[in-house]
RNA sequence: CGCGGGGUGGAGCAGUUCGGUAGCUCGUCGGGCUCAUAACCCGAAGGUCGUGGGUUCAAAUCCCACCCCCGCCA
């Protein structure tokens, strides 16, 4: 048994999250996580949302409402979405809570008195009629290199050239079209070439990350140079240092406090949880695991920032220190990144309605069958695209035929014919019999295995592999044509069949929660063996506001073996688990998006 | 001229780390079965593994050059 903290990316609050979002972070971290918790590890799984920054401030004022409404608002619309998908959060909050606001402040105080926080004058670009910092990539103008005209102040797109906003020709705001003013202005950059020694060797000692993670977080090292860590602005966690505390206009970064949502809200958890210091046992204890989640855009934030950070806050850096109140703290384990996934060969894109939000996608199908596509053609490697045409065959021709019919066909023929599970007979188990058998519970470690290496893809494809078989021992079989010559002998294949059907269930429980819940009922089980989690409205911890959070029970009798149907157990014929589509639903759904 | 990913039978992908008869799911065609959401099973057709060189007894896999596609704050 490991303690295993499962840190899932946090979506970002200034709009609803679509199916590209929880295909990186989402689905992978909680079939992850269900796993690893059948498999008998104590597992804390902790994210929340992302609530600072300038797009927020932009949309809100978009919208007409203030930073904390807006924040208010798709907090809990990504709440109920990720509720619906049934992700096993321990504890889903937000960046906004004062608990947050008091960590993400230890954490800047104790990297400021180790060193690592560096106090710098640069020019920096306001927008004149607000007086916040403008982000680079809110600034465009035309490229000083190649002339194109739409060129960020980050990076033109055009020639892919790298640029800082001062070089821009014709500078604007991408906001409202005002020219920045570049002003002196005073931050704190976390000082990476001190922390670059202690980085590599870190990194450099994680050799079984994804091949892609691992090259692109290593590449980083190359260009460790300081990073600001606040900005002009005042929406966020303000700047803990006399002179800075009160100053309205100075705060974090959003990243800086954002990825420190990890420990606050590990922290929070164990506070609501009644054992204040229960965090510990997954950050303080060198035996236990941290894997984070997340699409391949936050890789920068995972491998080198967040790391950083803590190697800063433990006083492993080449300027030495030591560690503040929450004493020395681990760093992840692995960083396991997804690729992305594209929507009709097109990148995913709001304003162009290139586009599915995951409460629309859920309004019209279930959560199981995005799960399945996730998982089973998600961007795990490779970027993956979604098309309703391939969702539409996966989901028919995969989970509905293959695995929906393989539980329909066994129960309704073992309920029809016998009412119940049938007894092995007297002429006992046939060769046949025995390699289905076998070939079942070998499937547990190997698709275990592939779990908790990451391998989401290849695990659920053995998993439907073992479905495969048992439809071709069925076939094979034809337990159907022996009702009137040899009873027995079917109800032997049929227990046979059940209690391959009931472990193929418990292997794809991590990845089909809902269907696997009913599965279990049909098969006569009682008691919950897939638990879901549950929306809570919670009062702040220290006075702020009240919130809803993502929490639950996770504890079942659900074991990742094989299990064993009593012959004799009741059944009764079977509705259809799994809903087949109608084709016409690609023309429909093509029909809604933009452009 | 940057960084990252990719180009394998009709579709989607695995295999490339440590070279050795080209594999999976689906589709197509033919057959079987009828327990099951017209689902299931068997068989067949279909690929010069982006292009051109090179190394090697042997390359999808290693080396060099080139072409094309897709991303670059989710």
């Amino acid at each position: 048994m490991a303690h295993v903290l499962a840190s899932v990316a946090w979506p970002y609050a200034n709009g609803p999250r679509h199916i590209g979002h929880v295909s990186g972070f989402g689905v992978p971290s909680d079939v992850f996580s269900r796993y690893m918790r059948m498999a008998g590890h104590d597992v804390l799984m902790v994210s929340g949302t992302d609530e600072h920054g300038t797009p927020i401030l932009v949309q809100a004022e978009q919208e007409g409402v203030s930073p904390r409404e807006l924040a208010d608002r798709y907090n809990r619309v990504i709440v109920e979405d990720l509720a619906a998908l049934g992700l096993t959060y321990d504890l889903f909050t937000r960046t906004t809570t004062r608990n947050h606001y008091a960590v993400a402040q230890e954490m800047f105080t104790v990297l400021h008195r180790n060193g690592y926080m560096i106090e710098q004058k640069t020019k920096g670009a306001i927008s004149p009629s607000t007086g916040r910092t403008l982000p680079d990539r809110y600034i465009e103008g035309t490229c000083p290199l190649c002339g194109y005209d739409g060129a960020r102040g980050d990076q033109c797109d055009n020639c892919g050239n790298q640029l800082d906003p001062t070089d821009l020709i014709n500078p604007r705001s991408r906001i409202n079209g005002e020219v920045p003013e570049f002003v002196e202005t005073e931050h704190f950059f976390l000082d990476l070439p001190a922390l670059a020694d202690a980085l590599g060797e870190w990194l450099r000692s994680r050799t079984d990350w994804r091949p892609n993670v691992l090259k692109f977080a290593l590449n980083l090292l190359d260009d460790m140079r300081p990073r600001a860590m606040t900005r002009d602005i005042d929406w966020g966690v303000p700047v803990p240092l006399p002179g800075w505390r009160d100053n309205p206009n100075k705060r974090l970064y959003v990243w800086f406090d954002a990825v420190i949502g990890y420990l606050s809200a590990s922290i929070e958890w164990a506070r609501r949880s009644g054992d204040p210091e229960a965090w510990r046992r997954w950050w303080s204890n060198p035996e236990a695991r941290q894997y984070y989640f997340m699409g391949k855009d936050n890789i920068t934030f995972h491998a080198q920032i967040w790391p950083a950070e803590l190697l800063g806050y433990n006083g492993a850096g080449s300027r030495g220190g030591s560690p503040g109140q929450y004493g020395t703290l681990q760093l992840p384990t692995e960083v396991v990144s997804s690729e992305f996934l594209t929507m009709e060969g097109k990148k995913f894109s709001s304003s162009r309605r290139v586009v599915i939000y995951v409460r629309d996608f859920l309004e019209r199908y279930d959560p199981d069958a995005l799960r399945y596509f996730i998982a089973v053609a998600g961007p795990e490697n490779t970027d993956a695209d979604f098309t309703w045409a391939e969702f539409l065959r996966r989901n028919n021709d995969e989970l509905v035929a293959g695995w929906g019919n393989l539980v329909n066909r066994s129960i309704s023929m073992a309920a029809k014919n016998f009412g119940a599970v049938p007894p092995i007979g007297s002429a006992g188990l046939t060769e046949a019999d025995q390699r289905l058998l076998t070939l079942t519970r070998e499937a547990f470690p190997l698709i275990g295995g592939l779990i908790e290496r990451h391998r989401q893809k290849q695990a659920i494809t053995e998993a439907m592999r073992v479905v495969g078989e048992a439809n071709k021992y069925l076939s094979e079989q034809a337990p159907w044509k022996l009702k009137e010559t040899d009873r027995e002998r079917m109800g032997t294949i049929l227990h046979v069949a059940l209690q391959v059907v009931n472990d193929c269930n418990t292997l794809l429980t991590p990845f089909l929660p809902h269907s696997a819940q009913r599965i279990h009922e049909l098969l006569g089980g009682t008691g919950r063996w897939s638990p879901m989690p549950e929306i809570r409205e919670v009062e702040d911890l220290d006075g702020g506001p009240g919130y809803p959070i993502l929490t639950g029970d996770y504890q079942t009798e659900a074991r990742w073996e094989p299990g064993s149907l009593p012959a004799g157990r009741p059944l009764a014929p079977p509705k259809p688990v799994f809903r087949k589509l109608d084709p016409s639903i690609v023309d429909e759904e093509l029909a809604r998006l933009g452009g």
